[in-house]
DNA sequence: AGCCAGGCTCTCG
DNA sequence: CGAGAGCATGGC
């Protein structure tokens, strides 16, 4: 079955796509044009495979699915607004482009990136449990973890073959003992976090998905500050990943800090405090410029 | 080899 | 209370 999409320009789909793999087939990567991954749709599993027909001005996507049983045409409908999610398609990004116009260094940037969209989660549990594995360790590790728990814990799929797996639901962490999620890699601690935040969700005593809707971002990150292990840094990253809430910045973040000190301050050590300094430039697109500068930084992208 | 990596909690003093 | 140890694995 075959979908389009004609995003809302401009849209580099393949650049996007490639920093959105994380590598594994089993579960998403992006190869030859072509990125995939399995998806939630209604009650069944899907294998969603998108490449782009159009040009970074003129974006449109084909969509395709292929699932164990039919897809109805809700489905289909479930399935544009997934993808529009993952690649934040509603996301303008020419106001963005507009609004950082007084900062030479980020329009520069921007400028050559144009069309790079920040990848997001289908759930924010799923950036909730990421953001809780990649607390303080690097992050070719965490990667490691993810696929472990995604693989130990997810559902399978299988297509043409292959066996692909879906992110965990929160009941499966919910349920899973901590043992289970140590063999994984994981610490003591964070394997009772993880499971004591998917029970959390799978009770109803912390809804994600409502948190998401509201206006507030310092009340989203208190609410989930309360649960444990889940700090300031934790509740940032689920937030613009998880929430698409860019008026955020982890201005603790290492990486963050680095980034944009290559970029503003020349390498030096910089604080928190002289993170969200410099920040206060981009205004409400802060979590998507900085996302900017670790891809740049990535990309080796001097300006 | 050993040290550090996109944090957070718990335990001391 | 504020500071500091402890955590898991992989890369350098």
């Amino acid at each position: 079955m075959k979908l389009e999409i004609a995003p809302v320009p401009p849209f580099d789909f393949d650049l996007t796509a490639m920093i959105f793999s994380n590598g594994d087939e089993q579960i998403r990567r992006y190869e030859a044009g072509k990125y995939w991954q399995v998806m939630r749709v209604g009650h069944k599993l899907g294998l969603i495979t998108v490449s782009s027909e159009g040009s970074v001005e003129k974006p449109c996507l084909s969509v395709e699915a292929k699932s164990d049983t039919r897809m109805s045409s809700a489905d289909k409908k479930q399935i544009l607004k997934t993808v529009g999610s993952l690649f934040n398609l509603e996301v303008r990004l020419d106001r963005f482009y507009e609004d950082v116009k007084n900062d030479a260094v980020m329009f520069a940037l921007s400028q050559k990136l144009r069309g790079l969209r920040s990848p997001s989660t289908a759930s924010v549990f799923e950036a909730l449990v990421d953001s809780i594995i990649e607390q303080q360790i690097s992050l070719d590790v965490a990667q490691s973890l993810e696929r472990r728990v995604v693989k130990a814990f997810g559902n399978a799929l299988k297509a043409d073959g292959r066996v692909y797996y879906a992110f965990p639901t929160p009941d499966s962490l919910a349920t899973a003992s901590v043992e289970r999620l140590r063999e994984c890699g994981l610490s003591l601690r964070k394997a009772e976090y993880i499971q004591n935040a998917s029970a959390l969700v799978e009770k109803g005593d912390l809804d994600l998905e409502a948190l998401k809707d509201r206006p507030d971002s310092d009340g989203i990150i208190a609410e989930l500050d309360r649960v444990r292990g889940i700090g300031p840094w934790t509740a940032e990253l689920t937030m613009i990943r998880g929430m698409r809430k860019f008026d955020v910045i982890p201005a603790d973040d290492l990486g963050v800090r680095r980034c944009l000190s290559h970029y503003y301050c020349r390498d030096s050590r910089i604080s928190a405090a002289e993170v969200r300094r410099i920040a206060e430039r981009w205004g409400r697109w802060k979590g998507l410029a900085s996302f900017y500068l670790s891809v740049a930084r990535n990309l080796e992208m001097e300006v």
